[in-house]
DNA sequence: TACACTAATAACCTGTTAGTCAGTAATTGC
DNA sequence: GCAATTACTGACTAACAGGTTATTAGTGTA
């Protein structure tokens, strides 16, 4: 049938030809998914608009992926996860203090996570990990046991120096990462709740958070300021 | 029929008989929501799961309150708007310093809101107002904007008096409300991201910050250190 | 007991969405 | 150029959830 290479010219000009591009669809579909989790929620999210956005029908995202939490997961992957690796290495080649490798932390946590996209997967867990066990199961494995054990040994390796006092690391742990939700709360959702949320400047916001929590932590005390150069030096 | 007294004898040993209380529905049907609302979220609760926690038909949901969002709203003002009025008059007939205000206004704040289930409210619209304009614009309306007027002119009292020092206070506002949102992440969702979140001790939390604050916003600065870190500043 | 009134119900309607699958068309090998 | 392969599609299903309505039954009155 000849006629079918005439049929609905329109469709073809909206829609360009079908396109067979193995490699590239994965990623694609990656990108527009992170894109809507971040922007609706996971369960606000639907397949269908993912796979419109990547530029491929429903049937083609799910040729790619089981399920749609099959979807997230992978997306997790690809953002947060996948990174720690790196990290972990970072920091087991720093060479500096312990009261740096937290300031490097935190700072490195927020251009790496914070300010990106990824920072928003972390905000959605918190508001929705409650309605979705496997998920939440999944992303305490992946993100929140490689992450707070990062922190911990990181805040170890000042104990054991001597560099920070002796402190029991469960609730020292939350001095470090508290501030950082809270950060990814004002940035992806507090416009709502508080009106200028929306205004703090993380860079400072981190800045101040540091100097109150490595003074706290520190085992010499005698120093009238303790990392006042600290911050993206 | 005489018969029909008798049928399915086992379905009222189970659901009891039906029963006529149109005084108390509303009631019950609002404190079913708050439950369900705080524990899943307003886009995951399902209309039906309320009534059936109300001892009630999804139909006489429905009896009652318009739609969902009507009864959404209607959960808000039942916890937690329609508490201003009272709060108000409160700070109105106050005769102490302005810091014991803040001091009042925080610890109040968690007596009545951040302690009880009202509290997940607050947290349920970080998570979904992005999804419901609706929702969103009546809770910043009835919640967000009283709230923050209220700490306003707490503040605004304070540095009248000459009792705070002159500040932003679109900025000081927010000193007072962030700590309050962070213990509601903390309580309500953070266990998930957080493993020991679940432990802070409020009052001693609140306690910490409101000694920060307050020191912060003296206007009677003999002390050695006093602005040494330069948030927003 | 009989009747009127209405609170409460359950079956129903409608729209939505995760996931499937038979078919289509782009590509590859000969 | 033709056949075989397979990436891709979109119509379909099944389940679900918000909202409606015809019917049922509790209650007060005479």
């Amino acid at each position: 049938m000849s006629l079918s290479k005439l049929t609905c010219p329109i469709k073809k000009a909206l829609n360009a030809k079908r396109e067979r591009r193995k490699e590239a669809r994965p990623g694609e579909l990656l990108d527009a998914a992170l894109d809507l989790f971040v922007e609706k929620g996971f369960a606000a999210t639907r397949a269908e608009e993912v796979a419109a956005r990547a530029g491929v029908s429903k049937g083609t995202l799910f040729l790619y992926f089981q399920s749609k939490e099959d979807l997230f997961k992978a997306v997790v992957r690809e953002n947060i996860s996948g990174h720690f690796k790196e990290w972990n290495d970072t920091f087991d080649n720093f060479k500096g203090s312990s009261a740096e490798m937290v300031s490097l932390c935190m700072n490195e946590w927020w251009r790496r996570v914070g300010a990106t996209k990824a920072s928003g997967i972390e905000k959605l867990m918190l508001s929705e990990a409650g309605n979705f066990p496997d998920i939440a199961a999944f992303y305490h494995q992946e993100v929140v046991e490689p992450g707070q054990s990062l922190v911990r040994r990181i805040l170890q390796r000042g104990t054991d120096s001597g560099e920070f006092k002796k402190m029991d690391l469960d609730y020292a742990v939350f001095s470090i990462i508290a501030p950082m939700i809270f950060m990814m709360i004002a940035k992806h959702s507090a416009a709502t709740c508080v009106s200028n949320a929306g205004r703090i400047e993380p860079e400072k916001y981190i800045a101040a958070q540091l100097q109150v929590i490595l003074y706290g932590m520190s085992e010499v005390q005698s120093q009238n300021k303790i990392r006042s150069k600290d911050t993206t030096a």
